[in-house]
DNA sequence: GATAAATAACTGACTGGTCAGTTATCAAAT
DNA sequence: ATTTGATAACTGACCAGTCAGTTATTTATC
């Protein structure tokens, strides 16, 4: 995004070789500019711009704009899933635990940073770009869906959860991260008053925990 | 979108002035076109051709296209609304008894007609038409949110729910709703697969049943 | 009730501007 | 001196919006 700051005495060169970290830094930049434009109105020269190039150097690194856009959604979204598969496999503790730190750890990550921008993107593009969709489909739902849907059937195993549809479950459990996700993308900036994005997330889990909570005939609560 | 059949004798007219359907003709078609494409991507020329008149007829009707976007809007949102409004005035029976209702009923648009598309259209270019986010801020979402939100304050106060953040949980009934549109629109035609509208309606009704039940201090269920 | 003049709906070729992607050229690094 | 990173000018396609001209319909006239 800025200038390295190298107080170099005499003329500063016009440009300085950056071949390892060009990569990142057009990334980065176009996720900042895809999140806040879309795909279709963003112009790759204010990308090259943002990341202080020219357009003709994203070229050495990218081979179109769909492939920039793919390179974004992958360095943003991807690391998240295996982080949650990860949390999956190795927590011994409450199946409604797990679960809890997932939706705290996305609500988290929306907050923080732009990732919160790419599902307001896929869903604005799906149509247009069908082999986008489809890759976002395999690369990020469905395996997001899945960590989900394994945390479900873990919890109804173990006794913790009544016996519920897991795939529509699933999709319920999301269903309020993407509205968050959604909402801060698109309706935020406009209404002017921010989210309260925990206390929702906090409200959630609550309403999970009672929805999910198998029918004790007598007493419950381990 | 089709041409009037009359099989009259003699030459048939290239084309017919139809000044009062024209209007909603063009609505029509846009909202077709727009809910496919998005805004950006939406060639007027298709619009056109798909409401059987030529491009330049659009500009005697609409004077750009922000405006018949507008108009979609308007037409295909507004109506609804005003439905729902009166479902929670005339309705006497349980609070459950309405939200199911509503979820139903929406449901059903989606699934019946291409309403379901303009969330997705408004999710994204909220970003790119500020007064347009606006304008659907005020006259759809939270008039929306305030008629759930209504729904549950008389549930609580007549005892058929459990006190809950009121706020929080108006966000937390439509969440689902919205994910069912934005699927059907964005990934519905990509995966291939329908999705089961209404049985995820169902499920979450069930939860949410479950979810804004009364705690009952020893047995429950009165 | 036929014909002509006037009007309003409609058309489609055109313009001006934008932008993804290309390439001829140059400067830095080795 | 050669290779590689980077540039900036260029191309070609696309599309919102315009407008001079065409055609259906209505109104006036005989």
């Amino acid at each position: 995004m800025a200038d390295d700051p190298l107080p170099e005495s005499g003329t500063p060169p016009r440009w300085r070789r950056r071949k390892e970290a060009r990569p990142q830094e057009i990334v980065a930049a176009a996720l900042d500019v895809f999140t806040e434009r879309g795909f279709a109105a963003t112009r790759l020269e204010e990308i090259a711009a943002r990341a202080g190039i020219s357009k003709g150097t994203l070229y050495l690194y990218f081979p179109n704009k769909e492939e920039l856009f793919k390179a974004v959604v992958r360095s943003a979204i991807v690391p998240n899933l295996e982080m949650a598969e990860h949390l999956l496999h190795d927590f011994p503790g409450p199946s409604m635990e797990i679960l809890a730190q997932l939706l705290e750890g996305i609500g988290g990550r929306i907050m923080a940073t732009k990732v919160g921008g790419i599902p307001k993107l896929m869903i604005a593009e799906a149509g247009n770009f069908p082999d986008l969709a489809r890759f976002y489909l395999d690369e990020v739902i469905n395996r997001g869906f899945r960590v989900i849907g394994a945390v479900i059937e873990r919890g109804v195993a173990r006794g913790e959860f009544r016996p519920v549809n897991v795939a529509h479950t699933v999709r319920l459990v999301i269903a309020p991260v993407l509205m968050i996700a959604v909402w801060r993308s698109s309706f935020e900036p406009v209404e002017g008053k921010p989210l309260d994005v925990r206390g929702l997330l906090a409200e959630h889990l609550d309403h999970l925990r009672r929805a999910l909570q198998p029918e004790g005939p007598g007493g419950d609560e381990a």
